[in-house]
DNA sequence: CACCACAACGATAACGATTTCGGTATGGTT
DNA sequence: AACCATACCGAAATCGTTATCGTTGTGGTG
């Protein structure tokens, strides 16, 4: 394992000052073509790099920026991610991820830990727990410490903080709104047990949706489901007791698992039956029959988010605070009836 | 956006020196239960932090690893990113993540990224690419840098670093294996056509299990296929030209999709043809039917690759590189008859 | 010869924290 | 009264870098 080497490790070595050395390495004109030559040639041999906490300390920026997903099973988060990390590449900065598994202490232990480490913003989208308890304290936390923060998809107006995300309520209006137009009348809304803000949102949405269209809205025609571990079980006496012909899901997961049973059943998909979830991933895609997704463009809205806040991190002047709308859009595929 | 408050504002603010207030703050008897008071109120009140970039300067170590996949959208690799992640952050370590995407360039500029970023230490995955041209020169950058480095998986004896893998020859053997005991004889092998190290011990280990049981090992039966957007023509054509009964696939997606096919070639899936994939992700699970696997257990390998990493980091004298192989399991589904 | 401009380099402060060492009261002891 | 131990606090070094400001020495000019 090689030493690292210093500036002054160089200078000591050449005979010459470290203020010498530092400026031949940046090119200042200062320094004489002779000199600078030896330096680089030196630097170069033991290769030298610049060490990147000392430079932080002079310019107090970090250019790191931290992220909480409630997890990574869900492509959705998958694609924020990774929208994230190439934006923030391309622009230097480096992005540390913590996961909260939808807990609030762990979401908490993830801020400390990002907080602690010095990054210069978080991008962030809630726990389930946390937006059930309300508890914001880790929240206002950050920024009491003066670090900028974005939240996405899972937000909150009880923090101050970008948002960014889709119209929730309008998308599933807008896929409800679509199976009516296919004809169905009696449609279902698979959607979890837990507090998502998100989820709620979809859910009014799909109730719009069928008042506008005269269809009456039956609550036995709603399942939420754990989040995770769904029983077959509870989704074969759903769909006996309770004939539909159409299903809104609020995720892929649970679409491709109710497929499965209403196909066990002996329904045809999409004729008898047919389902539209959400998250345009690799579920959905290579599902039998693929699904019609919602997509919420996760890697847009990745990107979004790390440019609202790696632009915050660079303004000299504060910037206000806002919401952004990322535009979803319905992939249609084999669940719904190709018209 | 609050101010960041240091060491110097407090003690200007209580008309006292920065050592006195660092020593209260860090509960040293020398300082009277008076004065830790004061300066315990005051830094609540500001929320003080202290500043980490200047306790790593002091320290020389920054509590922080990175990453670099070759993509997340395999399911193995999320679940070592979770494994490394929980493990490093259970020891107090952030972890940055960088993206390859199989591409050498990629992967020399995420190294560079995270070695300006003054990390303790690397865990890499090779990209594809950088396995095929046999480029290390990035790598050897990071040993000359003085950071550690531990490859999982897709590893090379070309750089020195520790390694984690699982026996990829072995556990293609032992699926192969599998498949003979249940009868099959024409079996196949769905590869992908970029050179991996693994996919090629994968194959090795394919035909040792077939040359044991006096079967001939025919490469009109192994199927090369693009990293990615596979054409089911290409599939459809292979399987009604070579009929199989059996077939063993490098990864989940892949198998996914050729059970598709197979089934609209009007074959029965296990009856006629019987399906073993790699990576025991979302798509064996809720694929129909659910797909037999080999799981690589990533989450065991990340953490095992996070904690001999961090061993390394925080051990005093250097240790000695060495590889760990984790056992794989193999996961019985429907798609492969029980027996 | 005195002066000055300029090239080339070095000393030093600063970033924010810890820590070692020194200093100054206060109290008690002989 | 002289001394010392103790309690409490402050000054300064240190980590590695950059930037500001001096400080040299050389050459040319009046």
């Amino acid at each position: 394992m090689a030493k690292k080497y210093t500036l002054k490790d160089l200078a000591l070595e050449l005979n010459i000052s470290i203020s010498t050395v530092s400026k031949a390495l940046n090119n200042s004109p200062e320094i004489s073509e002779d000199t600078q030559k030896k330096v680089l040639a030196l630097a170069q041999l033991y290769h030298y790099r610049p060490n990147s906490t000392a430079l932080r300390l002079r310019e107090s920026r970090s250019n790191h920026i931290g992220v909480v997903l409630p997890d990574l099973v869900h492509h959705f988060f998958t694609t924020v991610f990774k929208g994230i990390e190439e934006y923030a590449n391309a622009r230097g900065f480096n992005v540390s991820v913590c996961f909260s598994d939808d807990s609030t202490q762990k979401e908490k232990d993830a801020i400390n830990l990002l907080l602690d480490s010095g990054v210069d913003g978080i991008i962030l989208s809630l726990a389930g727990q946390t937006q059930q308890m309300a508890d914001w304290s880790h929240l206002q936390e950050v920024a009491a410490q003066g670090t900028h923060l974005v939240m996405f998809d899972r937000v909150t107006d009880h923090v101050p903080g970008d948002q960014v995300l889709i119209d929730d309520a309008h998308s599933a209006y807008k896929a409800t709104q679509r199976l009516i137009d296919l004809g169905r009348t009696k449609i279902a809304l698979l959607t979890t047990e837990s507090y998502l803000s998100v989820n709620q949102d979809r859910q009014s949405g799909y109730i719009k949706a069928l008042k506008e269209s005269n269809l009456t809205y039956e609550s036995q025609r709603v399942l939420a489901l754990p989040k995770s571990d769904v029983d077959p079980a509870s989704l074969k006496t759903f769909f006996t007791e309770c004939p539909v012909d159409a299903v809104l899901c609020v995720n892929e997961l649970i679409a491709v698992q109710a497929m499965h049973v209403v196909a066990a059943l002996g329904k045809r998909i999409p004729e008898d039956v047919a389902f539209i979830g959400y998250n345009n991933g690799m579920l959905s895609k290579y599902s039998y029959p693929s699904l019609t997704v919602v997509d919420q463009q996760g890697y847009l809205m990745g990107e979004k988010s790390a440019e609202v806040l790696i632009d915050k991190i660079c303004s000299k002047t504060p910037l206000d605070i806002s919401k952004y709308v990322i535009p979803t859009t319905l992939v249609e595929r084999n669940s719904t009836p190709n018209t």
